[in-house]
DNA sequence: GTCCTATAAATCGTAAACGATTAAATCGCA
DNA sequence: TGCGATTTAATCGTTTACGATTTATAGGAC
């Protein structure tokens, strides 16, 4: 007898992490932003300046998957992305004036997000704690 | 200043959903699986003949993801789909003997991926109850 | 029976995600 | 110095996911 989604674990993940996605959206649509871009300049916020392979690595994402998002948010203003002039195969990326009055904000989004969930911020810490360090057995971060 | 993805819970999720797709790819690749498609013939595995409305109550989806995901699985041999006679609106789903014997295989693959996790079932169990009720608590489902 | 509404799936366009490959720049070492 | 190996992004193709719309069928009021 097969088991059904609503008994995995993997599904609980999956369907959580679309409805946290959902969730995301009407705070985040006022913005023109997408959960990935709301991801992206975030991490841009908290240090301008890094190369696609160090957001990649603060995002568990690739360049198959950054490059394409990235020009989005160059196209939208946001940010720059510029060779490296002292190591040409690398893109630095940086907020514009748009970008990082558009970071600020994004302050306020994780609090209404946590209203959303009802959990106490020592829960949600938890949550977090205990997420990250099942994502980091199943697929250590890189550099 | 702006809050990293690293302090997120949202991100955590996000990043963990990702990881367990990639625990889960080594297993379903040799059976020609993808993870959604997974998740599909194990809810058929357990309900035979659903709706496309109701697997997609079960699997959290809409018939604009469903339609083209069940599409592929009916080019691959697995399901059928046909209109219900006494409703023509509704498409019924229904495991072929390959589908019926592929969810038979699928019967090991979340204790391979309980193995990966490195956390006791009744863990397991937990994480999953407290994500499926962030997630009911964020996006009630419907019917 | 006819029309209006509701429901079910499908379609279309866009954004993410990722495997595989490619192109360019740099490094390291003979 | 020169050249093969490595690193970094970018590109390409496929699959998901979802908002918005469309098409077809069913149901209900009159």
């Amino acid at each position: 007898m097969a088991i059904a989604p609503s008994d995995m674990l993997c599904f609980a993940l999956h369907s959580t992490a679309h409805a946290v996605h959902a969730a995301y959206a009407p705070l985040l649509q006022p913005l023109g932003l997408t959960y990935p871009q709301y991801l992206a300049i975030s991490a841009l916020g908290t240090r301008d300046g890094m190369t696609v392979s160090q957001l990649g690595a603060e995002l568990r994402l690739d360049s198959n998957t950054l490059t394409p998002l990235l020009k989005r948010m160059e196209a939208a203003g946001w940010i720059t992305r510029s060779r490296d002039t002292r190591d040409e195969r690398q893109v630095r990326l940086s907020l514009t004036e748009a970008g990082r009055a558009l970071s600020l904000k994004l302050a306020d989004v994780p609090k209404a997000f946590a209203a959303k969930t009802g959990l106490q911020m020592s829960e949600i810490a938890d949550l977090r704690d205990i997420l990250a360090a099942l994502r980091d057995k199943l697929k250590p971060a890189r550099s």
